[in-house]
DNA sequence: CGTTCCTGTAAGCAACTACTTGCGCACTTC
DNA sequence: GAAGTGCGCAAGTAGTTGCTTACAGGAACG
């Protein structure tokens, strides 16, 4: 790993736990392990570091896909959701810093682009397509049930460790229960009847 | 209003737009129309005005309540749901900022008496009446169905703002959809038939 | 009138911030 | 062997931070 990637690499690490101001030049040089001089002499500036680390942090997504055309909805969505939450989960510090300095900083996280949306973007073609095959009700909306359901699964990973109380199910319990009431909600009975073929 | 009260709203308000480092005695001090001394004189230190000034924004809560025995779930849930939203649409940015920052000053923000804890709180009893009246399938897990409710108000409020695409819907619109899923989820059919008694 | 309480003003403290300049050392490339 | 390149080290810039000390004015109350 070159200076450079270290730098952006720890530049992502010290904002995510301390926020634009907390992460300081130095702290962020002495976490990658470089004198604070390099920092500058490779990025100019402390806001170019940050901005670059996190437009770096943004992109990568190996996440669960949905299929083109369903056909098992509960196992298709349990998958899916399990890896969106799982993803959503390791970059917890990250995520809450960006939404509680966003108002502050808007340049350096672009929400076009965040799992969130990408998420119900994906989810809400993937209900249209239930719908259409008739495996699910006909009335309701794909995107206000796709926002119910990531809203769900961001607030499970953002606040399960804040707010025990409020997460009373242990995590993959609280998954199913989620699916299986999504589900029922939109109409598509999540224990199927025989195969389906 | 005394000075000291002068002092601790306008420290709630700048820390909820600058995070605790960026919300400074000289900032604060000029928020309140104090001098900065007075505010030294008062609280002796930062960081002891802080913790006053949000210790006093967690108490007041004039949310619609939950009836003690449900008979109209729509009516009392589209009620109850949409004045909490209302509720934290309103502290958006102090919630957003105490969220991110909870991980370097977790003393700062009690979670236990925080509004979505207290909101699932009632909503699991209430639900839990539900089930027990036969308004609602008696399978459903009424903590679970609580998280996701509340989850999905939790991530409108927060996030509407900053991702217009994953909320497409008009507010009010919004709401009726995930209440409607949500009834119909936990099996509490959103039609009444006929006017209960 | 005198005392006490609350507030403002002036000045300053040490520590930390982002960022700069100048020098030297080790390595690669020609 | 010369030239460049990438990095560390020492020192220092001006500005901001939380917080302090010393002094003065004005209002309330005895």
């Amino acid at each position: 790993m070159t200076v450079r990637d270290e730098l952006l690499s720890a530049a992502a690490r010290v904002y995510a736990e301390a926020g634009y101001r907390g992460a300081t030049t130095r702290r962020i040089a002495l976490a990658a392990g470089v004198n604070e001089i390099t920092l500058f002499r490779h990025f100019g500036s402390k806001d170019t570091l940050l901005r670059e680390a996190l437009a770096r942090c943004q992109d990568p997504h190996s996440a669960e896909l949905l299929p083109e055309t369903p056909s098992h909805p509960m196992a298709e969505l349990l998958a899916w959701a399990g890896s969106h939450i799982t993803d959503m989960r390791a970059r917890q510090a990250l995520i809450r810093t960006c939404m509680g300095e966003f108002a502050e900083h808007p340049g350096l996280f672009v929400p076009e682009n965040s799992g969130p949306v990408r998420a119900a973007r994906a989810l809400t073609q993937y209900l249209t397509r239930l719908r259409q095959r008739g495996l699910a009700r006909a009335e309701f909306d794909p995107s206000a049930a796709a926002a119910l359901l990531i809203g769900t699964l961001f607030a499970d990973a953002m606040g399960r460790d804040i707010m025990p109380d409020l997460y009373a199910n242990q995590p993959e319990k609280a998954l199913k229960e989620y699916i299986a009431l999504f589900l029922r909600g939109i109409g598509a009975d999540p224990k199927p009847r025989g195969a389906a073929r």
